[in-house]
DNA sequence: CGAATTTGACCGGCGC
DNA sequence: GCGCCGGTCAAATTCG
């Protein structure tokens, strides 16, 4: 449910200290095969990237029961590969690839915001080499890859072997997404396609929308790739988090350079 | 029992 | 040239 969408920051690199791959590569298509050529050729993939931020509330927001982690679920499957501490920020880093699909290439890297603890930011690099993931509606899928991006949020603090959420029974559907960005590409993100058809079907949550701080960080008028957040306080956080979502509103800014600027759900 | 996660080590790039 | 840091691998462990 939360499908706090966020934002996307197309970007060849941005976060202060996120800026490794900057070459700039042209897009060449997703090799085939998931793992690197090489056992390392990772540390500087260039391959733009997308900055997600979502509340973490929304992104754990899908009550996992038994599993502690429930994380930024994006429809597909992502399986966590590693986890690091990053420096300047008090929380680790979860890597994922996805497992929705063999070969896929896809990978995302998900950690708290140091600005907003209350927010994950997921990066995304590689796009999905595949349609999308049967977990469409499959709600252990969705859970995967929710679990994913928390976890690692989480991690820091072992929240994640820790908070339990109550029980909640509601058999409410988990297909909590925020970010679900299949194979889109840089400009696509709300666009109506088929592939975010689904998305007009998922109930809204109440969010606030912010302009993500980090971006603003930087300061430059680049802003406009900027992403944007949706804070929510903790209180809320946990208070939803038993809830299930109380749909009211939700607004997904797209600030990117030619398109609407939003959509709202209300 | 199978699958996924955790954790430490290793590798390569970049900055100083 | 050296050290630091991010990213990935792989073995061990845990969970469903």
């Amino acid at each position: 449910m939360a499908n706090s969408f966020v934002t996307e920051n197309q970007q060849q690199q941005q976060s202060a200290e996120e800026n490794d791959n900057v070459s700039s590569e042209p897009e060449s298509p997703p090799p085939p095969s998931m793992k690197p050529a090489s056992p390392r050729e990772r540390t500087k993939r260039s391959k733009q990237k997308r900055v997600v931020s979502v509340p973490i509330k929304d992104a754990y927001g899908s009550r996992l029961k038994g599993v502690n982690r429930a994380p930024p679920s994006d429809s597909w499957a992502w399986r966590k590969y590693g986890q690091k501490p990053i420096k300047g920020s008090p929380y680790p880093r979860g890597y994922y690839r996805c497992s929705s699909s063999k070969g896929c290439p896809a990978r995302k890297q998900v950690e708290r915001s140091g600005v907003d603890p209350t927010m994950l930011v997921i990066t995304y690099s590689s796009e999905h080499n595949h349609p999308w993931p049967a977990s469409r509606n499959n709600n252990s899928a969705a859970k995967q890859a929710a679990a994913a991006g928390a976890a690692a949020a989480e991690t820091s603090n072992k929240a994640a072997k820790v908070v339990k959420h109550e029980p909640d029974t509601e058999p409410e559907p988990e297909s909590g997404m925020e970010d679900s960005f299949p194979g889109l590409t840089d400009d696509s993100i709300l666009t109506t396609g088929d592939e975010f058809a689904w998305f007009g079907e998922m109930e809204t949550t109440s969010s606030t929308v912010l302009e993500n701080t980090l971006l603003a960080e930087k300061g430059n008028g680049e802003a406009d790739d900027a992403g944007v957040i949706f804070p929510m306080r903790e209180e809320d956080e946990s208070l939803f988090a038993d809830l299930g979502e109380l749909p009211e509103c939700s607004f997904v800014f797209r600030h990117q350079r030619n398109v609407g600027p939003q959509v709202g759900i209300c």
